[in-house]
DNA sequence: TTACTATATGATCATATACTCATATAGTGT
DNA sequence: ACACTATATGAGTATATGATCATATAGTAA
């Protein structure tokens, strides 16, 4: 395993690994939205939502283009919905299917 | 969605979303391993590496017990493998599979 | 031009994180 | 008891993060 692939991983990660920046990929998982649009819906204020959405565009999370003042936002690799429902499968079940052999 | 469950999803994808960490986990799908054993295997100091695997099991991603001195770990939920997974086929091919259709 | 809207960013602050060193704790074996 | 091993943790430091306020930038429309 290349380090740089670790570090990438951990990267994706991160990004995600936030209460509101999951909340915005859960209301994009509906529908591509704005800056503008999404600030009222999450209860956030314009400039840390901005920043949110810089973080997840930059881990390459997000896709944005311009639509004249606004700019968009779509998630960028349905991947990413996989793994919010594979994350949000082990957080609501933490007891493991598997049968442990710990002791 | 209850906030609960987005915070716990935060959480769970916090305390992977760190190289030593990650590097942790790879090493624990190949066998259960103690601290003294992870420690050169990653390079890591001793005391650094004892956090690092306390936030793994505090965030229920690692299951520890004793042995004599020693302190077992292994992964609690084989989802946590699937999840490395899908974050890595996300970092290895950042360009998603779905057409672009964002202009 | 001006006024307005949407977004980005600089400055600041408080808090969290990662790391290291030293030390404490706990179990083993004599 | 003692020495030894494995792990945990307190203290300290450097850096990162998240949030807010104010301001800057960019596009729209009169």
């Amino acid at each position: 395993m290349k380090r740089s692939t670790i570090e990438q991983k951990a990267e994706i990660l991160l990004a995600i690994a936030h209460p509101n920046r999951i909340r915005i990929l859960e209301q994009l998982q509906k529908e591509n939205k704005c800056n503008c649009e999404l600030a009222p819906a999450l209860g956030l204020e314009q400039s840390n939502l901005s920043r949110h959405l810089k973080i997840l565009t930059q881990a390459g999370i997000l896709i944005s283009w311009k639509d004249g003042l606004r700019v968009n936002f779509k998630i960028a690799d349905k991947r990413i919905c996989d793994l919010l429902k594979l994350a949000e499968s082990i957080a609501l079940r933490r007891a493991p299917v598997e049968e442990s052999e710990e002791a």
